[in-house]
DNA sequence: ACGCTAACTGACCGATCGGTCAAATCCTGA
DNA sequence: TCAGGATTTGACCGATCGGTCAGTTAGCGT
């Protein structure tokens, strides 16, 4: 582990529990074991550190992007685009969870900006939507990061592990999809 | 409008776009045409202005705690709380849009942690819940408050009418949540 | 051993923020 | 008209934050 990926870490970590505004440099330096100085040397500012830690996710999604066809497709080639897209989200939760909530509030940062343009294709990828269609897809895209965000900030809480996660958030997911109008 | 009440909307609507930590008190007495000190003169803190902000939504989500029980009835039944509850969060989208993006960053803020436990308390109302249960649930949860996020966000964007929203919104809410296990 | 560069640090700066306070202004009832 | 509380305001304070900078330390090729 090189520093600079330390810090990386460290920074997508302090980002999502207590939000971008909510953490301060020296809070990142303290959880890496650096000074606040030695942060500003890695990355050139917070807002830097902010988008080293978001676009690897950002990249993977936009690399998933074309297959968002799929969803119209058959089930099959659904539930294998899903599988794709809840492992994503899974990879990168906290990167995930940091877009939810917090996209809103920093859409003045570029990375930001980047992801919601993404995200907004994705939704907007099929033709011909009804509002049915769009209400489904809302609720399926933020309940299961919000269904994410809530398992990662389960403290003490029992949280299902894993792969009972992932099995069951395809299902469901796949069960709010199933009846989008096709193409 | 009294003065009071202008400075709780406009901060209600300040914390919901800027975010709590990103809005400063100077901001909100500028959407209200007010100084800065006028606003700490009604609330004596920005704590308590976002206390004031977010209680009427918490009373009213704790009102109709006690009619969870619903969601494991019958068809009828369960129709009858989502309706109630799609209205609520379509009256107090802003109060809920704050609570799903920032009650983890402001767990340390005593309303948010109010809301936190009301929300717990509503997701393990049921007994006995499998792993399914607990992901529809939060999906539907997350998904509908991220859905009323977003369209109360379009800027220019053309968004659903509430009416056409709210029906399909309880009518997909009804199908994810129907095939929870009956207590 | 030397020199060079990358890595790191403490001290410091300007800006912003939440909050205080004394004074000014407004409003209302007698 | 006027007394007195309610309301509003500008000036100010201490704290914190993001970022800069000069200087120190560590590692490494020769």
């Amino acid at each position: 582990m090189t520093t600079a990926s330390e810090l990386r870490d460290a920074a997508l970590r302090e980002f999502a529990s207590a939000g971008y505004l909510g953490t301060s440099i020296q809070a990142i330096a303290d959880r890496a074991g650096v000074s606040k100085a030695s942060v500003l040397y890695h990355y050139t500012s917070k807002e830097a550190l902010l988008d080293a830690a978001l676009s690897p996710a950002i990249e993977q999604i936009g690399a998933i992007l074309p297959r968002t066809v799929q969803l119209s497709g058959t089930d099959e080639e659904r539930r294998d685009f899903l599988v794709r897209f809840v492992d994503l989200l899974l990879e990168h939760r906290l990167a995930a969870q940091i877009f939810i909530t917090q996209s809103g509030a920093l859409i003045d940062v570029p990375v930001v900006a980047r992801a919601q343009v993404l995200i907004r294709e994705i939704a907007e990828a099929r033709p011909q939507q009804t509002v049915d269609d769009q209400v489904r897809f809302a609720v399926a895209l933020g309940g299961a990061a919000y269904l994410l965000a809530q398992a990662g900030s389960y403290g003490v809480q029992a949280a299902p592990d894993d792969t009972q996660l992932r099995d069951s958030l395809i299902r469901i997911l796949g069960e709010l999809l199933a009846s989008v109008t096709p193409a």
